[in-house]
DNA sequence: ACAATATTTCAACAGTTGTTGTATAGTAAA
DNA sequence: TTTACTATACAACAACTGTTGAAATATTGT
């Protein structure tokens, strides 16, 4: 992931709406979510949500599919895991920076960020 | 951690400047930068910088500590590891969202966040 | 074709953010 | 205490962002 990506995707997710969209797709997982019911789940104008899911695309941290007359929104875990990834590299040097711990945060399968 | 935190801490990552200071910062680990040698390593000028790592600290980002003349900055990876939490929480609805992967993405010890 | 539903687009406005230049405050050494 | 160094604070300006209301587009059922 390059800096610019990262600086967009954390653009897109600095916003309370945004941010509430997000991680309501992240629980939905692979089932994902439709425009109309975001809108009645977080009580956001359909417009507005419009704009947002617009952002959220634009950064890559969701994708759209369309399934009927509805549109089907689904969280990116290759992104976010990139994301992630790109915030905790190189960690303390590459030296453990704690006793206890060596662990990677992801939200699912992919390659392994350098951590400490 | 609250959404306005974490709206907070994601809006102090996404700018350019910010994100590299923070990045430098992890990578640094323990030892931390002074401002000093931070505007040298990314050509900041002071004044600018000095701007950005209030607002880092002000998102609870990073930690200062006064040495002689100089400051010392350093990330905060307690709630660096809040945020990725809380982007993470209850993924999938908590079921397993791909055959392969369990694993966490920290950047240092701490809690484990839900994931999937 | 028509009506109903779902979703997006556009324009305008207020509010926020980042940069720059200049000034100020704290610390240390001569 | 003067000088140099390190770091922060402030004001002004341009650029960007989010919300709102009104209109447009797309899909489905009758």
């Amino acid at each position: 992931m390059k800096e610019i990506d990262a600086v967009r995707s954390l653009a897109a997710l600095a916003q309370e709406v945004r941010l509430r969209v997000f991680r309501a797709l992240v629980v939905a997982g692979q089932d994902g979510l439709t425009p109309g019911a975001l809108s009645e789940q977080l009580a956001v104008p359909g417009n507005a949500l419009s704009f947002h899911l617009k952002e959220l695309t634009y950064a890559g941290l969701i994708k759209q599919e369309r399934q009927g007359r509805n549109l089907i929104y689904r969280a990116s875990f290759a992104t976010m895991n990139d994301l992630l990834g790109y915030l905790t590299e190189n960690c303390c040097q590459g030296v453990a920076c704690s006793p206890t711990a060596n662990q990677t945060t992801q939200i699912t399968q992919t390659t392994n960020p350098s951590l400490c």
